[in-house]
DNA sequence: ATCAACGTTCCAGTATGGTGGAAGGTCAAG
DNA sequence: CTTGACCTTCCACCATACTGGAACGTTGAT
C-alpha cells in the first residue's frame, strides 16, 4: 500500500509517516520501480501501537526503543514493563508537582482577589506576585 | 552595576539576561561609554519578579505582559487577577489529565504484572500496550 | 494530451527558555 | 606590556513531535 493509504487507514498524515521513517520508528519501506513507498498491510499494526504507546503517553523514543527489541526478534516485555513503572513515576513526581503548584497560584489568586488594588505600591511590580 | 554583577546577584547568568533583554522584558539599559550595559541597582527587584512570576508557573510571555503595563505607568492588578485565574483553570486541566492518564499507565502496568510473558504472540508488537 | 491527485526530497519553522561557542573589545593588576 | 577576567555581538543548537512549502516526478482518468 502507498503512504497516503496507510495514513488513511490509520488516521495520521502522509508527512507523518515520513517522519516516523526518519525517527527510526519503521522499517525501510520497498520502493515501487518508481519510487513509491510500498508498504505491506500489516504496517497499520505497528503505527496502532505507536499511536497507542502515545496514548500511554510514552515518547517516540521509548516506542522506538520497544519497537527495535521487537524487530530484533524479541519479545519487549521486560522493557516494557520497566517503562511503565519508571512512566508511572514520572507522572506521580509530575502531578504532585502540578499539586504544589496549584496551591501557590491559588493562594496567590485569593490574595489578589482580597487585597485592595489601591494598595498597590507604584515602586514595585505587583505585590500579588 | 554591570551584567555580571546583576547576573550573581540574582542566581541568573549573564546569558539569560541578555537572553530577558531580546525577549523583551528588561527596559533597554544605559551603556558605558565602552558599550557595556549599566543596569540601575533596582534592576534586581525586577529579576526577582520574573522569577517569582516564573514559580508561579507563568510563562515568560505573560510575566512580559505584566511588566509592559507596570512600565506604561499602569497598575497591571486586574491584568495578574485573570492571568491567576487562567492558570487555575489550566492547572486543573492539567491535572485531570495527568491523572486520568496515571489510571491508563497503572492498568497497563498492572496488566504487565500479571500477564505471562510466554504468552507474548510474536506477530504483534507487544500484548500490554 | 492534459489535469488533478498523488508521490518524492529537502529545508525551514513552530513553541519554550534558555545554552554554547566563536571572534573580538575593555579593564585592572602585576 | 601582558594576562586574565570581564564585556560585546551573532549564530547555532537542545528537546519534542510534527507541519508547511518549494520544486519536481508519477499515475490514472477523461
Amino acid at each position: 500500500m502507498r503512504i497516503g493509504e496507510l495514513a488513511n487507514a490509520t488516521g495520521t498524515t502522509t508527512k507523518t509517516l515520513r517522519f516516523y521513517e526518519s525517527a527510526g520508528l519503521m522499517p525501510i519501506p520497498p520502493r515501487t520501480s518508481s519510487g513509491y513507498r510500498d508498504y505491506p498491510s500489516d504496517t497499520v499494526h505497528r503505527i496502532a501501537f505507536i499511536r497507542r504507546g502515545q496514548s500511554a503517553g510514552l515518547t517516540l523514543a521509548q516506542i522506538g526503543e520497544i519497537l527495535h527489541i521487537r524487530d530484533g526478534g524479541n519479545a519487549p516485555c521486560a522493557h516494557v514493563k520497566s517503562l511503565l513503572s519508571e512512566r508511572l513515576k514520572e507522572l506521580d513526581h509530575q502531578i504532585a508537582d502540578l499539586l504544589a503548584l496549584r496551591e501557590t497560584v491559588q493562594s496567590l489568586h485569593s490574595a489578589s482577589l482580597t487585597i485592595e488594588p489601591a494598595a498597590c505600591a507604584p515602586n514595585q511590580v505587583c505585590q500579588y506576585i
